[in-house]
DNA sequence: TATTATTGTAACATTGTGCTACAATAATAA
DNA sequence: TTATTATTGTAGCACAATGTTACAATAATA
């Protein structure tokens, strides 16, 4: 039986989400393998990468309009372990008819999206227990080499963090500047100067503030902001 | 017959050099069909993918260590036209058996090379008349999406160039400052000041000053410079 | 009404960059 | 030998961005 995918091309996305504490990713473990793995999927022969990507991430959190970057493609041959593949076939007692190119040499187009953490309830697929966030600085072992793919995306998501402004994805629409700051320490893993951060966000003219937060404590009120569209 | 390469899977390379006036990639024409295309090529079923392209570059340009860097994968179902490198296969006079391969649908994982002009002497390839320079200001039209890949490639040079000082790989290994700021005037496409570029590349202790360069002009002789290991 | 914790912002120091100016100098002309 | 020319290396000042400290404003509580 022919795929309807795309042979040898698979895409795995490392999706960021925020949960007031620490910064998180989804990950995803197999039936009764002790495997962890990021979420992936591949391409139908007549859709585009970029959509398939979408679509997995759809059917992996039930959002639409993510935020997502493309940011390495892997193609090493080492992450050629048809061994892998099998024993998470074997472990769902799948019938490998039809399963036969999933054994085949993959590269992973690889992406990161950034999601607000509330709005989601992680889904597994068809193969896996569970699909859940984990702290980047505690994941499991992953297979292949999906700790590199980790990795890379942190590293790429720092780089950008500043040129674009992108840490308010993790956040809901409206939020304070002190809730902001930490999402952008979570995510730099430093410790970040108040003042220095609120005049600079300020500044930049991408801030809309609305009205103050009341939270009952004896101090000040915060402002509530969101981003400009 | 099977192909020896991985099925769907290409790369194409975005090769600059700097003549000393612009800034130009190697652009490959095919055989008596006036159709331009980047460099590229195809990914062995036992060859990472980077050294698949690092071996295309040595094909293409005869130089190994070349500053290499992957920069987007494009994945379109747009650029899947196969009436085009039957076009080419044709005007090639090619026997079409054995190569139904490559009218199957591609994705490009694309890369970017910065090299230094002098060095190089272009060999086409067996399907092309020609692999010459072009400055990136007067591209011929380019198949499929060559045209945007080149954009993408441009984009991405020039938001890494501040922050990874690359500009210097463009030159021989011993150059005056007047050499490199010519150099990133023409890959930003702006004019910068003489003055805080030559600080700026200075504080940055990334450079060695070696003896003057005496050229026989009536004027102070500028140091040669090269950039640390 | 005083106290407490936190917020918004001012103030000053430091660093980075745009811009101008000028002395140093390699070859040529007088 | 000396003046001239073009270019280079660098200092100096203005202004912007950022690190750091300080302090007034304020929401709830004692």
């Amino acid at each position: 039986m022919e795929s309807k995918f795309l042979p040898h091309i698979a895409y795995d996305s490392v999706i960021f989400g925020f949960s007031g504490e620490a910064l998180k990713i989804l990950i995803m473990e197999y039936h009764n393998t002790g495997m962890f793995a990021l979420p992936g999927g591949f391409v139908y022969q007549d859709e585009d990468l970029n959509t398939a990507v979408k679509r997995g991430l759809r059917e992996r959190t039930g959002l639409d309009d993510i935020y997502l970057e493309q940011f390495y493609t892997f193609g090493d041959l080492a992450r050629f372990q048809p061994e892998v593949m099998e024993r998470i076939l074997r472990a769902n007692e799948q019938d490998f008819a039809g399963w036969e190119w999933l054994m085949d040499r993959f590269i992973s187009v690889s992406y990161y999206a950034l999601i607000n953490y509330r709005d989601v309830v992680p889904q597994p697929d068809a193969l896996s227990d569970s699909c859940d966030w984990y702290p980047v600085k505690e994941l499991p072992e992953l297979i292949l080499d999906h700790s590199k793919i980790v990795a890379k995306a942190l590293e790429t998501l720092r780089l950008n963090l500043d040129r674009k402004l992108i840490g308010g994805n993790l956040l809901p629409e409206q939020f304070t500047m002190q809730e902001l700051q930490t999402v952008y320490e979570a995510i730099l893993d430093t410790k970040l100067h108040r003042s220095a951060f609120q005049r600079k966000l300020l500044a930049s003219d991408q801030l809309i503030r609305h009205e103050k937060r009341f939270t009952g404590k004896a101090h000040k009120a915060p402002y509530l902001y969101s981003f400009k569209r």
